[in-house]
RNA sequence: GGGCGCUUAGCUCAGUUGGCGAGAGCACCUCCCUUACAAGGAGGGGGUCGCAGGUUCGAGUCCUGCAGCGCCCACCA
């Protein structure tokens, strides 16, 4: 029994319903579904330690518009959420928040409890920092993350993600540690994981490696310093004439940004072809300042027209000398520790007294200081030409650092992923054409990447809450780690801690002791976690009949911005260890801009929080404006397009309300299964309309084109309210007979029907509410309609119908609005000239047309064929 | 330097195999309290579809070149 409210309101419907879905397991997912039937999304976990912005509002509401119709359309939705609390972030936000920091060296105090006084800031910095073991820093995040998570998810149920809440994981959960810990075992049982000291970019702030994926260029200001080095074979005196030539008497000239490094300098190096140097090539030159004698060499990546040609090699000023000291095999130098300052000990290759006087004025110093330094020594020495020139100059920086990155030497544990290997990486760029991309040019960005690597993944980070490498080493006799025969966990053991638990075989007393083990103190990559979403998500090694149903994915939706981190990541992961693609789809979303064009963050100050947008719209109109930003698209923040959301969805309300009202007991029965097809023109024409706008939807929604399916479910909605509704309350009202009102009354219900299975993806609280009136179960549990059963109700083609009549009252209205009369005036006269077809069509719904113009007498002619119907208006009196 | 994308009304954007007068929403103007909806409804004004060529009976839509903007990447001395 249909039971409409007479105010309907958009208000409240979030908690109402959310909160029912829960209850009745709406969007559980059905254990019993074999694969073909399943449709697996692999949410991109959220980073939890900030807040949730409208980015993710944005691309998580996208995601859900595409799992609810796959639901509707017959699938079961494998439609998990993690939540992403590993990594970096979350340790700052501990560390500030209790008061503690983490040693690893401390051993784990079970006994411990937080400081009471967490989140007071003074009472923080009062008392200091809190020295405390990795295990219980962990346990802290643990405590955070929880209070973090749980406002997530009630956010993500206010905007009405069709999530099963059941499957929740976090990546640094007992289970997620575990699958992390057992994948990279098995990558380094197949040789994919590997461990070398090798020079790579560090972090000076977080004291840890970084990974290339997590570079990014900032622009900053610099100098060029010109400095002459002094020929050695050019015999001569200590101080030899610099040549403000370009000195090719006795010295040779670089320039350089980084003069602080000098000392580090192993050798200078210009183009085999560059004929001012040829000579050089295999002569040496004296380092200003320090001494030091190097040779000059020739290499294909030194640029002639870059400062004066020729440059100096340092150990290591950039990844450029890194190339250049591994290809041309110069000997290390190095001067910068892991804090960025420059290392006490001068390099053994400094011995003159000069020299070692130079470097002590250097020694310890920050970078900043030791290059203030050493401009100063050079200006004293006149070893610097003319001033340092300004300049602005990309330099490189961790994404979530704020210091330049330095290079230093460190033993790293690497991953294969296509960076030396061109083999594998042909493969990699393979699997991106066996995933479908939404849209599809964003495939060139993954191959992009892969074909712009420079080195395998470093995967090692100096940090302590992620996953710990599950490793220990033994000690040899002289208390050496024996890196090369690291010790692993027992399968059952995971996921372990290296720092606190013991290696098979020894025990906890052999840790340090000689000839007993250490265990590896650092932990992995947050992406080497985040990479493993599809084998977390399917139960990958714990859960054989889970990962049968929904392994590979489906559906892969995340942001463009991280194609080169998060998705190639996931690529290697199922490559290496399952030889598949992760997932079928790949869809990618926008960001959000502000009005400025700029990227919405935090550190730009420009974020506007969801939740209040949810209070003040309501949810479906935040995902109204969500889903009309395209696939791929970045999208301007835009209040506006959320009225118009709330609009539509208040329309929605009021206009079903209304066609419930005049369908009556009409639409208390399916309606579909009407023992006759509808003569009525105007009907017929209306649902071989909303026939095609079923075609046109499904195929968007099958192309993962959610926003060009609501643009025509939207279109098709306000010509159904304003021309077909206005149409045909006359007859629904019963003015043309019993029979005529039957049809109309079937047609409302069947189209009202609908579209709210049409809108349901997107308007998921409003369209429930509204099929509550008269509908039993959740709409959001319905089938999606099908074009072959609206075509069954109508009889004839009658297509254009429909336009034409709304063609004509349109012109109707206007007369009177231009007479500037109500709409209320009757129109004593109103003739029509149009084509002998359209004229055929309006003769079929004139009755209609009369009733919904006022019109009095209408006349209509047929003339040639006119494109479009002439319509002359007489409007009668005042009503 | 390489790659990708964008450039349509004042603003934000649709326009999918090239086809009969170029669309929507917002903003602006006019009118209407019509018994579904005044946080509404009915109408209206406004665009040489970035520029220059080309293919075609016909191009916003295809091709070439150019320009501007944005993003990604690059070994940035």
């Amino acid at each position: 029994m249909t039971q409409v409210p007479h105010k309907p309101t958009v208000d409240g419907l979030e908690a109402k319903w959310s909160q029912r879905w829960e209850t009745d397991g709406v969007y559980r997912f059905d254990r019993t579904a074999t694969r073909d039937q399943v449709f697996s999304i692999d949410t991109p976990p959220p980073t939890v330690s900030g807040s949730l912005h409208m980015g993710h509002v944005f691309s998580y509401t996208h995601t859900d518009t595409i799992a609810r119709y796959r639901r509707m359309a017959g699938d079961n939705v494998f439609y998990p959420m993690g939540w992403d609390d590993n990594g970096l972030p979350t340790e700052r936000r501990v560390q500030n928040y209790f008061g503690v920091r983490c040693d690893p060296t401390l051993p784990y105090d079970d006994t411990f409890v937080p400081p009471p006084d967490g989140g007071d800031a003074k009472a923080v910095e009062a008392r200091g920092e809190v020295a405390i073991s990795r295990r219980n820093f962990i346990e802290l995040c643990h405590v955070l993350t929880a209070e973090d998570e749980h406002a997530f998810e009630e956010l993500w149920r206010q905007l009405g993600l069709s999530v099963d809440w059941s499957m929740a994981y976090a990546t640094i959960d007992e289970r997620c540690q575990r699958i992390a810990q057992r994948a990279f075992l098995e990558n380094l049982e197949r040789g994919e994981a590997y461990q070398i000291e090798a020079p790579s970019l560090w972090d000076v702030t977080f004291g840890t490696a970084v990974a290339q994926a997590e570079l990014e260029d900032r622009e900053r200001p610099g100098a060029y310093h010109r400095i002459a080095f002094r020929r050695t074979n050019s015999a001569g005196g200590q101080r030899s004439r610099t040549d403000p030539q370009g000195g090719h008497n006795g010295t040779v000239e670089i320039e350089t940004t980084r003069p602080e490094l000098l000392a580090a300098c192993v050798a200078l190096v210009a183009h085999p072809d560059d004929e001012r140097y040829r000579p050089l090539f295999g002569t040496t030159v004296t380092t200003p300042l320090f001494g030091v004698e190097v040779p000059v060499v020739a290499h294909k990546l030194a640029e002639p027209d870059k400062g004066t040609g020729i440059a100096m090699i340092c150990t290591f000023g950039d990844t450029t000398d890194v190339t250049w000291w591994r290809e041309l095999e110069l000997p290390v130098r190095a001067i910068v520790d892991r804090r960025g300052r420059v290392v006490t000990e001068p390099p053994s290759a400094i011995t003159t007294p000069a020299g070692r006087e130079a470097y002590e004025r250097i020694a310890g110093q920050t970078m900043f200081s030791a290059r203030a330094a050493s401009v100063e020594m050079l200006r004293e020495t006149g070893e610097l030409t003319g001033e340092p020139r300004k300049i602005t100059h990309a330099v490189k920086f961790f994404e979530k650092g704020d210091r330049p990155l330095e290079i230093v030497t460190s033993r790293q544990w690497y991953i294969r992923n296509g960076g030396r290997d061109a083999e594998l990486r042909d493969a990699l760029v393979d699997r991106g054409s066996q995933m479908t991309w939404h849209p599809a040019y964003m495939q060139s960005r993954y191959t992009n990447w892969i074909e712009g690597l420079s080195g395998d993944w470093l995967i090692s980070r100096q940090r302590y809450f992620g996953v710990p490498i599950p490793l220990w080493y033994p000690l040899d006799d002289a208390s050496e780690p024996v890196w090369d025969h690291p010790l692993v966990p027992d399968d059952g053991a995971l996921p372990v801690d290296p720092s606190s638990d013991a290696p098979p075989g020894y025990d906890q007393s052999a840790r340090g002791a000689l000839g007993g083990f250490i265990g590896d103190h650092d932990v992995m990559d947050t992406w080497a976690t985040s990479s493993l979403t599809p084998q977390i998500a399917c139960g990958w090694s714990e859960d054989a009949d889970l990962w049968e149903r929904t392994y590979p994915m489906d559906m892969r939706p995340q942001g463009h911005d991280i194609i080169r981190t998060w998705l190639f990541s996931t690529a290697v992961r199922s490559h290496l260890a399952h030889d598949t693609a992760p997932w079928r789809h790949c869809a990618l979303s926008g960001w959000i801009l502000d009005p400025d064009r700029k990227k919405m963050s935090k550190s730009k100050g420009n974020v506007v929080t969801p939740t209040g947008l949810l209070d003040t719209y309501g949810a479906d109109a935040v995902r109204y404006w969500a889903a009309n930003g395209r696939p791929g698209t970045d999208t301007a923040f835009d209040e506006g397009q959320m009225k118009i959301g709330r609009r539509l969805a208040i329309k929605l309300l009021n206009a079903a309300k209304f066609a419930l009202t005049l369908a009556g007991d009409a639409a208390d029965s399916d309606g579909f299964r009407n023992d006759e097809p509808t003569s009525n023109a105007l009907d017929a024409a209306l649902l071989a309309g909303l026939a095609d706008l079923v075609r046109t939807t499904t195929e968007a929604f099958e192309a993962f084109d959610y926003a060009r399916a609501l643009e025509r479910i939207e279109q098709f909605f306000w010509q159904f309210t304003d021309n077909y509704i206005e149409l045909v309350k006359g007859r629904a009202h019963g003015g043309q007979g019993a029979e005529a009102a039957k049809d109309a009354h079937r047609t409302l219900t069947v189209t009202l029907d609908t579209l709210l299975r049409l809108f349901a993806p997107f308007l998921p609280f409003v369209t429930e509410e509204i099929w509550s009136w008269w509908r039993d179960g959740s709409v959001h549990a319905a089938s999606w309609p099908s074009p072959k059963d609206l075509t069954a109700l109508a009889s004839g083609d009658h297509s254009g119908a429909l336009w034409v009549t709304a063609a004509v009252l349109s012109e109707v209205r206007r007369a009177k609005t231009e007479a500037k009369r109500s709409l209320r005036v009757p129109a004593d006269h109103v003739a029509v000239t149009a084509s002998a077809a359209d004229i055929a069509l309006l003769e079929l719904t004139r009755n209609d047309l009369t009733d919904a113009g006022r019109i009095g007498e209408l006349s209509l002619s047929a003339h040639g064929s006119a494109a479009r119907p002439e319509v002359a208006v007489v409007l009668g009196d005042a009503d």
